[in-house]
DNA sequence: TTGTATGCGTTATCAT
DNA sequence: ATGATAACGCATACAA
């Protein structure tokens, strides 16, 4: 038979035919027991869900998802899961989602401009119900594909005024001038800054330098570091900059990790902290939390971050609304290191 | 009309018919065209491509999955990505199988017990080409389940003689009784165990101490903490046990956040690392080497095990064979804190 | 509450 | 090198 030659793919296909054969009902009711069991009758639904388990039926998605053309998943993209900038929302957000009964297809976009494009293109081939997008700036042609596909959008850790669709975010360049305030407000004069390369990072610095400057201090030094930046790369940073510390200086840093390095290099090096250097780092991750001596830093949630942006492309597939702005809260954590 | 009536999904679905029509050849040239596109004349091709940049055509590959039986998705489950112990090799895994053209469904399974086999189960409807699994235990009707799909599948971050189907990854109880070894070689007797409640970490536990009560070593404390465990869990525990301490005891701690934050509580007291209390942390993460000590660990390169799982599972995908079961090395990486 | 008819958008297969 | 045809396995829409 032309069928029955035709390549043995896995899954010793049992379909909701078969079940539906072997429970004496239609296909139709087979589809209702696993979908809207409500609309069943509890004896027939038994009799299904029996022959379910006896034929070991395993449903396929695909196939359903292309007749309802709803493919239950949910394209996350993000640059990178090695940090917890990105692990800790990617997290909460697929937990959320799991929840809710998607599956979350996750997108590496890394820190390369271009790649992020790409992947939006492959994912939107797989007809995802929503998307998860790190930052909103993207080129216009893939804004153009993301209106056209009319799939929900949310975008994370930004706070563009001109989102895709939704966001959930905060403002990067009033971070860094709300640190710059702060360092202000406690006498600095003579500051430094360690950030990444990345547009967010170079947002953040950019609010803390023109703060900075509008208010009469000084930059005394600064490195861009590779992204995503680690403690190795805070301590290298730290000690390129070393001697432009004394007698006092202030420094902001991109990342806790970073932050972390820089404190580490800096007592390795015998500069005292916080008299000789303040520091304040950026994630409020458990590192800076736990650490000795324990980090100031800006508390970003990024648990609540995912969470947050789950709840609204959850409403927005049940058919609801959702904002299409929400900044979420991030505050200076005043510790020891300032 | 019938059709048209029909709920209007998202992307004003250009489909493979219209790019076929626009270019005048059969819709299965342009599926050519995209997917073998070796088999297409240079000059028909051209005019394909040229139709579906002009209509904005995007594949759908939910079609071409129930088609063609291959979905192009791995499925890769973990219990978190919190933890670089798993988001390591996740971030490689997915960045090789992005290479491949593969893209990664992630299904994240926490620690409680039962949970993953619901996402396997879950996930198996979406019919993924592969599967990446963490451990080698799971329920008898999951491991029947897997090998009725007949899906590639590679386990990672164990060491069964029993591996489902491949496996990348070591032998946690041999790494406890090594360091246990490296400890006992040092003229240690008095030991330490600072271990999450997971199976693995068990494992580790269950060497190390077998391993020193072989030797006549002797444990004096021990305490299990909640899993995945971070640095203040580390702080909490070993200020719980800083009594047993003196005169000198040897450390082996769950992970190196755990071992970081018990090398910071121990300073904060006042304990001497490494000469009253020596600490070996496992993971051998960025923050294990570039601290302050920097601390002695189990080096296992989770990249390296992301990495070769994917060449695996894709040596398999293209109809090749791939190792049952390849043990990556993991040694003892001597630093300060011994 | 249950069943019937039909289409979802693509690719395998065979034919030319 | 290209085309015609027939599935792929399910859910929508409607009828009963």
């Amino acid at each position: 038979m032309h069928v029955a030659a035709r390549r043995r793919g896995p899954f010793a296909s049992v379909k909701i035919t078969d079940v539906a054969t072997e429970a004496g009902v239609a296909p139709m009711t087979v589809s209702r027991v696993l979908n809207t069991p409500e609309r069943v009758s509890e004896t027939t639904a038994a009799r299904v869900r029996e022959a379910i388990e006896k034929l070991g039926y395993v449903p396929n998605m695909i196939a359903g998802g292309l007749s309802s053309r709803r493919s239950r998943m949910i394209a996350a993209i993000v640059p990178t899961i090695a940090s917890p900038m990105f692990s800790e929302p990617v997290q909460s957000f697929t937990d959320a989602m799991h929840r809710a009964g998607y599956h979350v297809l996750l997108g590496l976009s890394g820190y390369t401009p271009g790649t992020e494009d790409g992947l939006i293109r492959a994912v939107l081939t797989r007809r995802p119900d929503g998307l998860l997008l790190t930052g909103a700036a993207h080129s216009p042609e893939v804004k153009r594909l993301l209106r056209d596909a009319g799939v929900p959008v949310v975008e994370i850790w930004d706070a563009s005024d001109t989102p895709t669709d939704m966001l959930v975010g905060f403002d990067h360049a009033e971070i860094g001038a709300k640190v710059a305030d702060f360092f202000l407000a406690r006498g600095h004069r003579r500051f430094a800054v360690l950030t990444a390369g990345d547009p967010r990072a170079r947002l953040r610095r950019r609010g803390f330098i023109d703060r900075i400057e509008a208010r009469g201090g000084v930059l005394v030094a600064e490195r861009i570091l590779p992204a995503p930046s680690g403690i190795r790369d805070g301590r290298t940073a730290l000690q390129a900059i070393a001697d432009q510390i004394p007698p006092r200086t202030a420094l902001f840093c991109g990342s806790d990790l970073v932050a972390f390095g820089a404190v580490t290099q800096a007592r390795a090096l015998g500069i005292a902290v916080p008299e000789t250097l303040a520091v304040c780092g950026f994630g409020d991750f458990e590192l800076a939390q736990a650490s000795e001596p324990p980090i100031t830093s800006v508390g970003v949630d990024g648990t609540a971050m995912g969470r947050q942006a789950a709840e609204n492309l959850l409403a927005r597939l049940a058919g609801g609304s959702a904002p299409r702005r929400i900044l979420i809260p991030a505050g200076i954590r005043e510790r020891a290191t300032t």
